[in-house]
DNA sequence: CTATTCTTGACTAATTTGGTCAAGTTATAA
DNA sequence: TTATAACTTGACCAAATTAGTCAAGAATAG
């Protein structure tokens, strides 16, 4: 469980492309101007994205990046697991889940509670749900852009 | 908003000391072996804890920390604010909320709204909920660690 | 009462990890 | 074939983490 800055330009990139994706593909250069990112940054982040599956590409001009899925079937939960994957790709090839428990120190098994718990609930909310405020409408900004 | 290895170790931690506040003062080597983190660094963030009300230190022989409230009474969130507070120490003389507001594009506002959630939803989860699993009882090993 | 040991408290420096960016490469539409 | 934008790789910089030193308070042994 992790939520640093990384996390948060993959959360707030997919947002904005839940916002757009009606005007078709989104450039990572809008983006880029949108967050103050670098293009070289957000490039790293939506090759992960894209591994993960939750978007796809398309090249050349008029081209850019899209949601996969529709935005009430991406968890945020999704988007940080697909970012942060430090474990995923390691290899575990031997040792069991048991064997693992047993293993790290019982003051981990506190914390994966809490962890659980924690994604669990970034698990139910979805990235349309995040784009949407409590009464329902889109943000404020952001609507006026989409409508533009 | 950020959840970092710091967060965690700094959450794990106040954990232990919630779980063995029966046995009076825990030690941060007792900690340091437990969750095989450097003392050094753990007096870093007990430093912060401290300073923020958290705990208290008692020095001398049988010393150590202890929970300044009870577990019920500190959120997962306080101990996150505790140890990474990063901008409140930094000056923002002029700019109010609203001038914050204007300035940062408004794809961050997106971020703002969902961040408040999650803080939310960390500060209705006490440390003593956290030590606890879900049926009520303390953790497996915790447990018996604590009754040995 | 003195010495010794345990432990916090306040530093500083070294190291490792992760975040950030730059430049070059390939595919695709016009 | 040319411009656009996704891909790929490598390097740099900042923050996290470890390591270590020194001081001071507090209980205990002698």
């Amino acid at each position: 469980m992790k939520l640093s800055t990384k996390g948060r330009y993959a959360i707030t990139a997919m947002m904005e492309l839940a916002l757009r994706h009606k005007q078709g593909p989104v450039t990572l250069a809008d983006i880029s101007v949108e967050q103050s990112i670098s293009v070289s940054y957000l490039e790293q982040l939506f090759a992960q994205l894209r591994k993960h599956g939750l978007v796809t590409g398309l090249r050349g001009p008029g081209g850019g990046y899209c949601l996969r899925r529709p935005a009430s079937e991406i968890s945020v939960a999704d988007i940080l697991r697909a970012v942060d994957e430090s474990l995923e790709a390691v290899a575990h090839p031997v040792s069991t889940e048991a064997a693992q428990a047993e293993q790290r120190g019982e003051s981990l098994m506190l914390w994966d509670q809490l962890s659980q718990q924690i994604y669990a609930y970034l698990d139910s909310i979805s990235l349309a749900q995040a784009v949407t405020s409590k009464d329902g409408k889109l943000v404020a900004g952001a609507l006026q852009r989409s409508a533009a």
